[in-house]
DNA sequence: GCGATCTACGACGTTACGTAGTAGATGCTA
DNA sequence: TAGCATCTACTACGTAACGTCGTAGATCGC
C-alpha cells in the first residue's frame, strides 16, 4: 500500500497529465512549471492547474512545500505504487482471488508474465 | 479481456451489489428477482434495481434476454473477468511496468502470492 | 376486459473532474 | 516604498456517472 489503505480511484484525464509531470520530474514543480510543460501540447488556464494539482494535495496524491510564495507540488507515492495499489483495489473486488488471478495472468502478455516471475523470485529471495 | 478493451471503471456501489447478485445467481434473474433479493437488506424502490440493470446492460456488463413481458439478466462476464480487466487497466497505467508488478507482488499477501505462482505455472504448461 | 406487472424514459440530487475567473496576499524591482 | 507581477484561495459552472424514484404506457394472465 501507498499511504491511503482505502479508494484508490482512477485517476482524471487532467489529473493523470499533471501527475505524470510531476513523476517525470526531478525536483518538486511548482504550478508555474507544470503548467508550462503542460502548455507545450495543450491550452490551459494557469489556474487550471493550480486547482488540479490542489486537489491532488488534498487527495493525498501530491506534496507541497513553500518556496517564497509559490507552492512546489512532488507526487506523494512513485508511479508505480500507484499503480500496484490500483491493481490491488481490483483484486480485492473479485470475489475469487484465485480465479481473478488466474485470469490475470491468462491474460498478460509474454514479457508480463516474465516480470510477474521476476517478481515473484525476488519476493521469494527476501522472504526466505 | 472480456469484452471491452477499453475504460472497465469501477463500479457504482449499487452497480456492484447487483451485479453480485447477478453473479451468485445460478440463472439469469429477473428485475423483480434481484429486488427481492436486495431487498432483504436494504430498501430500495423495484424501478431502482430497474434502471441499474438496464445502465449495466448499456455498459456491456450484463445480458438480457426476454421471458414474458419481462427481462432476464445475467452477468456478461465472470466476476474474475472484470477484476483481471480492472487490474490490467491498472498495470497499463503504470509507468514501468515492472517496477509497478514488483509493488505489486510486493504488497499481495503470501497466499495470493503463492496464487499467482500457481496460475503463472499453469500458463507456463499451457503456453509450453 | 381488468388488474397486476413490466418496461421505457425522464428526473433530481450528489460527487468527481475539467476548466476558469476574481480577489486579495506577497514578493521583487525601480 | 510604491507598484507591478505573481501566487494562492475561493468560488463557480458544465458535464458525466451514479443512486434513487416516479409516471405513463405496454402487456400478460384470468
Amino acid at each position: 500500500m501507498t499511504t491511503d489503505p482505502k479508494a484508490a480511484r482512477p485517476l482524471g484525464e487532467l489529473e493523470r497529465v499533471v501527475m505524470e509531470q510531476l513523476w517525470a520530474a526531478d525536483a518538486a514543480l511548482t504550478v508555474r512549471e507544470v503548467h508550462e510543460r503542460l502548455s507545450l501540447t495543450r491550452e490551459l488556464a494557469y489556474t487550471t492547474v493550480m486547482t488540479v494539482l490542489d486537489r491532488l494535495a488534498k487527495k493525498k496524491l501530491t506534496e507541497r512545500e513553500r518556496d517564497g510564495k509559490a507552492w512546489r507540488y512532488r507526487a506523494a507515492a512513485p508511479r508505480a505504487d500507484l499503480a500496484a495499489d490500483l491493481m490491488r483495489d481490483a483484486l480485492d473486488q473479485a470475489g475469487d482471488r484465485r480465479e481473478a488471478l488466474v485470469r490475470f495472468v491468462g491474460q498478460v502478455s509474454t514479457e508480463e508474465a516474465a516480470l510477474l516471475r521476476e517478481a515473484l523470485s525476488r519476493l521469494e529471495a527476501l522472504d526466505g
